[in-house]
DNA sequence: TATACATATTCCCATATGTGCATATGTATA
DNA sequence: TATACATATGCACATATGGGAATATGTATA
C-alpha cells in the first residue's frame, strides 16, 4: 500500500515533479537541475535524497559533480512521467523546463566533463 | 501544474486511494464505502468532498442515500486506478477491499433501493 | 411533527512536509 | 595545506493535512 502512496506523494510536489521530469529525460547533476529549474541547491539535494530513499535514482560521482539517474524499473512512476511527457503541451512549466535542458552546460562552471563526452 | 500535483495528492492518501479504487469499479453511497472499508463516515464524506472540489465525482441522491460516481474523464487519474487494478495482486489491501464489494448491501439497512434494481 | 437514519460540516489536535538559511562534508586544484 | 566549488545535512519555522469527536443538515417515515 505504501508502495503506492509513496510514489504518489513524491509526484505530488511541484519541485520534485519538475526534477523527475528532467531526470526522466536525461541524467543530470545537482547544479544542472538547480540551474535549469531555478531551484535552490539544498532543495534539489533534499528532494534527490527522498528519491534515493525509495531507491528510485542512482548516483554517479564524476569529479566534483554527482550525476543522478532516474531508474526506469518502477512502472507506476515511469508511466506517469511518460504520460506527462506525452501531454507536455498541457503543462507549460514542464515544457519550459524541458526546453531549458539544452542549456544545461551553462550551469557547470567547468566544461571538461562535457568536452570529454 | 496544480492540475497534475492535485491529482497525485489525492492519490497519495491511503483512505482516499482505497475509496477511489472502489468507486472506479462501481457507484456507491457513503455508508457502503464506509462499511466496506471500515472507515468512519465523516472521513469518507470529507474525502468525497475533496474529490468533488476537483470535479472528479458526481453525486446522485436516491432517497436517504447519496450515491457517488467517479468520473472517467481525467485520463491521468483513471490511468493510475486502472494500473492498480491490473496489478491488484500486488496490493492485498486493495484486493481485499474489492472482494468485500459484493457485501455492499450489508451496509444499507434498508433494502428497498437494492430490491428496486 | 417527532423520530430515525444518512450525510455533511465544524472544531481541535498531532503530525507531516516544504522551505530557507547556515553549515558540514567531500573533491579537486593551486 | 589552503582554497574554491559541488553537494549533503541540520535546524527552525510556517503551513498543510489527516484524524477523531461532536454536531448540523437533509430526508423519509410513523
Amino acid at each position: 500500500m505504501n508502495q503506492l502512496t509513496n510514489i504518489f506523494k513524491l509526484l505530488s510536489d511541484e519541485s520534485r515533479l519538475r526534477m523527475m521530469m528532467l531526470l526522466y529525460q536525461q541524467d543530470l547533476c545537482v547544479c544542472e537541475i538547480s540551474g535549469i529549474l531555478s531551484i535552490p541547491q539544498p532543495r534539489v539535494s533534499k528532494n534527490l535524497s527522498k528519491l534515493r530513499d525509495l531507491n528510485l535514482v542512482s548516483d554517479d560521482r564524476r569529479e566534483k559533480f554527482v550525476f543522478y539517474n532516474l531508474k526506469k524499473d518502477n512502472i507506476l512512476l515511469t508511466q506517469n512521467l511518460e504520460h506527462i511527457l506525452e501531454h507536455i503541451d498541457q503543462y507549460p512549466q514542464i515544457k519550459a523546463d524541458s526546453e531549458r535542458l539544452v542549456d544545461k552546460e551553462k550551469f557547470l562552471n567547468q566544461c571538461c566533463i562535457v568536452c570529454e563526452a
